[in-house]
DNA sequence: GTAGGGTTAATA
DNA sequence: TATTAACCCTAC
């Protein structure tokens, strides 16, 4: 897919509802080259969003609003003081959160390990780059004096007290949601939803929304059990989140519906057809129209990457219209695979309403990737994507870097109740900034931080290669080894049951994530070794 | 997501 | 070789 659609549609999809899980996945196979600083910055926020939406807050909002201000500074954009307030105050959340899990305020070594990464590290380069010259906006006099509070926490109980019974939780999800709703305002739409508006405005029809429905009936009716495995909701999802942009624009060709139909789970393939159709549905007047609203909108084609939109829109459309013409063409994309006609002829009649012949094209197709797979590994050394060969080397730069976090919604409410922090949803890991971390993150703290595009945790390994096929003959599956518990992370343990009761491992990882993602723990680790400790 | 039984690798 | 810690699997 042309890089530009491909930001096109990440774009809006990060700014829509979609769960974190299929924007995880879309991601994963979307070509992320020629990132512009729009998407980035996108990117980032949608991370934040998901963060704060989960009501937990670590050092990752940090490490988001390093890169943000890194950016906004590279396009001359100025600091707000939202966002000064909210790094701030992240910042005094993520040491003091430390003191209410301690049993020993003034011995405790969650909370020096805390000082030592935020306010000795991040702040302190902070200080020492602003004194060597360089400017940055985040440094600020409130983060000075709060550095100082800080430190005195270490050995005056009063002021450790203090900083205990304050609601810095409470205020810095409320600076941190200030700021998020400053910032998509400041933004603007998604380039797509602008697209549709300008299209509503050109009056140029709304018959896609009952046509949409049709086919989101279609998508419903032909799934098998479900589902093609877990895909149908997720495509459904994502074809709702499309109707929001799509709704406005004009549809009139004679799409193949049985195409919309995600194939083995991957919504990306949905979304992007989805949006391919979309897009060739209003012909060229769209195109042409999304082309001079963008250009003019921004001055130019700069903000596009420089590149020539309205030629770039029509190769895009006898791209995309071929195909759909002649139900066969250009080959698509899934999972970062060129698949032939022969397989998009297979994969298109997957969910038809003959579940039986279907299923049994997805048995034979399935074999058939398998077979391509172990050929595949056969041939090369290492199959992985490239998007996940760039957040594996990336995280393990950032071993000593780094973060955590969960996943949102834009538009929330500045200003809102937080829960206590042993009611907290559960944790869902969406962390999709590595690429742009290596960019924009070079003075991190030394934690690390799962990727949005990491391998399943219970899959990854790491002393040898994940092998989910089973093969005859190959010796079976190893077993991981993360390695022993540290004291440090068995004092997390030890604290976070005595905080959040023994059970809710969910919670406790999540809020001692600094510690545990270092090494790699699932909460299933957690309970295992609690097991160990108790008996 | 969690609990608990079972398995495996490391260690004494 | 026995014990223990770490890990896996499955049911709920």
């Amino acid at each position: 897919m042309d890089p530009d659609i491909c930001r096109w549609i990440l774009e809006f999809l990060l700014r829509s509802s979609i769960p974190d899980s299929i924007v995880k996945k879309i991601m994963k196979a979307l070509p992320l080259s020629n990132i512009n600083s729009r998407l980035r910055k996108t990117i980032v926020l949608r991370d934040m969003q998901s963060e704060v939406a989960t009501t937990s807050l670590t050092e990752n909002l940090l490490v988001c609003l390093e890169v943000i201000e890194e950016i906004n500074r590279l396009d001359g954009i100025a600091i707000s003081a939202a966002m000064k307030e909210a790094y701030c105050a992240v910042a005094v959340e993520c040491t003091v959160k430390y003191l209410d899990a301690c049993p020993d305020k003034n011995t405790c070594g969650l909370f020096d390990d805390a000082v030592n990464r935020i306010w000795r590290g991040r702040v302190r380069q902070m200080m020492e780059a602003v004194a060597s010259g360089k400017k940055i906006d985040l440094f600020t006099a409130e983060l000075i004096g709060w550095k100082d509070v800080i430190e005195s926490a270490r050995w005056d109980r009063e002021v450790c007290e203090r900083l205990t019974n304050m609601n810095t939780r409470q205020n810095a999800f409320n600076k941190v949601r200030v700021y998020l709703k400053e910032t998509w305002a400041s933004m603007g739409p998604a380039f797509l939803e602008q697209a549709a508006i300008l299209s509503e405005d050109k009056g140029w029809g709304n018959s896609w929304g009952d046509k949409m429905g049709d086919i989101r009936g279609e998508l419903a009716d032909c799934i098998p059990n479900g589902g093609c495995d877990n895909g149908v909701s997720e495509s459904v999802l994502v074809s709702d989140q499309m109707n929001r942009c799509k709704g406005r624009l004009h549809y009139s060709t004679n799409m193949t519906e049985k195409g919309l139909v995600v194939f083995d789970g991957n919504a990306l393939y949905t979304a992007a057809t989805c949006m391919e159709k979309t897009l060739v549905a209003g012909g060229n007047q769209v195109f042409e129209q999304l082309g001079k609203r963008a250009v003019s909108s921004v001055g130019g084609s700069q903000a596009l990457g420089g590149i020539d939109l309205p030629r770039r829109i029509n190769k895009e459309i006898e791209k995309v219209k071929l195909p759909l013409e002649h139900n066969h063409g250009a080959p698509r994309i899934r999972r970062g695979v060129n698949i032939s006609d022969a397989e998009e002829a297979k994969s298109s009649t997957v969910c038809s309403k003959d579940h039986n012949a279907s299923n049994i094209q997805v048995d034979k197709l399935r074999k058939s990737l398998i077979s391509s797979s172990l050929e595949l590994r056969a041939l090369v050394k290492d199959p992985l994507p490239d998007a996940l060969h760039r957040s594996d080397i990336v995280r393990s730069e950032l071993a000593s870097k780094g973060v955590n976090h969960e996943p949102s919604f834009e538009n929330q409410s500045a200003v809102v109740d937080v829960p206590e922090q042993n009611t907290c949803r559960s944790m869902v890991l969406y962390q999709p900034i590595d690429i742009l971390k290596k960019q924009y993150s070079a003075n991190c703290s030394n934690v690390q931080r799962p990727s949005l595009m990491e391998r399943n945790s219970t899959a990854c390994t790491y002393e040898w290669d994940d092998s989910f096929i089973d093969v005859p003959g190959r010796s079976p599956k190893k077993r991981r080894r993360k390695g022993r518990w540290g004291s440090e992370e068995e004092d997390a343990l030890r604290a976070g049951v005595k905080k959040f009761g023994k059970g809710n491992w969910k919670s406790i990882l999540r809020f001692y994530s600094e510690i545990f993602t270092k090494t790699g723990r699932t909460e299933v680790d957690l309970k295992d070794k609690w097991r160990n400790l108790t008996r």
